[in-house]
DNA sequence: ATGAAAGCGCTAACAC
DNA sequence: GTGTTAGCGCTTTCAT
């Protein structure tokens, strides 16, 4: 054996077997016109070695390095953890690595994530919009070096890129319909600055199955804020001060649904029988609270997995005119105590994570 | 101008403005001896070409990927997101980005993340044990490509590695004896397999705090389980099944504490005055359950941060003999209804995310 | 203050 | 089935 090197490369093991780098290349890569005798001299001098592949040698001479941009707007929700989670499941097998960061929910972080993670020269890169993004030039920017970009939940339609998202309005819209069929008549709604997609489209939902249960639309009854847990508690506050309560509150995060249920319980009004919620995103904290919060299910993991997979088709057809996706998932009503009043509908079966 | 290229390079730019490429170099990377004159005209072809920096090639180039891995058991928890965010407070500013690897909690995945970590040329690993991990060769070998590898809340003092964790210890004997103050005689404790030291410490802080005010340790109140909520719900049916009910449970995990409260809360078992309940790690669902879970907050976002910052020393230190160090975090106790019979102790300020 | 040249480790033509 | 060669884009001596 040579001396032992720090870092041995294919040409210390070509020497040492008196072959050629490329064909120690070859054989680490299983090219089939190598022969097996050869295969196996190399793999074991690698071992002896102590070989450790340079990825980014590799990447640097075949423009592709094996790994995907993740871009999350903040990483302190499950929603996120969840998408990591669907992201590398479809990916890890594909042998790609994950490179995350995070936005904050600022637009000017949300642009120098791309700047880094083009200079990281990523093969991909998948993404939910910062709320308050509006100016969409990064992303171009990204789509026009050629790699697939792909984003999910936040997202917008203007945008020529693929993106994965839930039906907003219909979830909406059965959690309405639900509070509907459970004889609320006067449902309040938290949204929150409705220059973002997913929370107009679900005040869209709202309306539309309130006009359809021929419930009349009331402004007094839906709340505008940044639906944390304390604005949830304000909302809910403001809506108590009206001359008749509210029956039920569709809130359009869990964290206000939850603000909203401490409320009213501090004022002992019963839940569901005096004010129905039903929450949105399903987060693990709704099973957990007295009563356990309906919510809107958003398939995190799944929005992962799929856009992985649209980035794997995307970056396998690069000779195709590039036509966008979208792909809709559909959302799922969660029921559970806060909004059973009559207990006509059936559970969903019950796990953590999703 | 030049004919546009999809990627330009910093020939094309040197070519441009009939200077070298080493020139571009220099001015592009602030190098004080180029000239302001240069600079700006660099500066400004680079954003003619619309120049995109290639890290990986300088990485190359460098032997510094500036890159760091980070491995985590599973990113299902809060936990793993206030990791990552303490991770990235520290390394951005750094200019370092974050690749990501799940091991979930098998310690085959946990070799290959370290082995697809390595070949990715990390400039170091933050990494957390999975579970059963028992064989460190992986951990050796990285450390042993003279990069720092850091370690944070599930780590072995044995490895001759840098980590940060709470004192466990401590934190255990803080709900214990939380609770012996509050008059609980019986006190049962959640745990998990003993192999892992911060089951085995928290056993051992639980013990020394029945101790110290005159309890005596009753193995049979002690429970072995893998401490999610259905091992919790479970274990908490065994101990219903003793002659004298416990009047208190510490348990090792929140999922497990959650499963006990609800058994209770089934069987019409008032919570604290009955049974008061305990849970370790203060994931955010504790706040919300009814009562809310006080629990052992292990400062995660801090240990992220901490981890980071060593990574930084090390990184640094290059020169000096390697003497791993061990940052041991203060626990703690957010002490909630579930345990508060008597109302002696002052409630910490509440945050979501930590 | 700037240029020329070498090379980080790998792979893919192109030869034979 | 294997070798030769060139070069991915960058930084960095060593010149001048």
């Amino acid at each position: 054996m040579e001396k032992k090197k720090t870092k041995a490369t294919i040409h210390d093991i070509a020497r040492e077997l008196n072959i050629a780098a490329s064909t120690v290349s070859r054989a680490l890569n299983g090219n089939p016109r190598i022969s097996d005798q050869t295969k196996r001299a190399v793999d074991k001098a690698a071992k002896a070695f102590n070989y450790q592949p340079h990825r980014l040698a590799a990447a640097l001479r075949n423009g592709k390095s094996k790994v995907i941009g993740v871009i999350i707007p903040s990483a302190d929700r499950n929603f996120f953890g969840s998408i990591v989670r669907g992201v590398e499941e479809v990916l890890i097998k594909a042998n790609y690595q994950v490179m995350i960061c995070q936005t904050h929910e600022d637009p000017v972080q949300e642009a120098a994530a791309i700047e880094a993670l083009l200079s990281s020269r990523v093969d991909g890169i998948i993404a939910s919009l910062a709320k308050r993004t509006e100016n969409f030039d990064h992303f171009r920017k990204a789509k026009s070096k050629g790699i697939p970009v792909i984003l999910f939940d936040r997202s917008n339609d203007e945008l020529e890129i693929s993106h994965v998202v839930i039906d907003d309005y219909l979830g909406a819209y059965k959690a309405v319909e639900h509070l509907a069929r459970q004889g609320c008549k006067r449902i309040a709604h938290f949204t929150n600055f409705q220059k973002i997609p997913i929370y107009r489209e679900r005040l869209r939902g709202y309306k539309a199955a309130l006009e359809d249960h021929g419930l009349p639309f009331l402004k007094e009854l839906v709340v505008e804020s940044n639906l944390q847990l304390e604005d949830g508690r304000m909302s809910m506050q403001q809506l108590m001060k009206l001359p008749v309560l509210p029956d039920a509150v569709f809130a359009s995060s869990d964290l206000s649904a939850m603000g909203a249920l401490q409320v009213l319980k501090e004022n002992a009004i019963k839940i569901p029988e005096q004010v129905a919620i039903v929450g949105f995103s399903n987060e693990p904290f709704t099973m957990f609270s007295d009563p356990p919060l309906s919510s809107v299910d958003q398939h995190c993991k799944r929005m992962g997995n799929t856009a992985s997979e649209i980035f794997l088709e995307e970056i396998k057809n690069t000779s195709d005119k590039f036509i966008p996706k979208k792909i809709v998932l559909m959302p799922e009503l969660v029921i559970r105590k806060s909004s059973m009043k009559v207990p006509v509908e059936v559970a969903q079966p019950e796990v953590l994570v999703n």
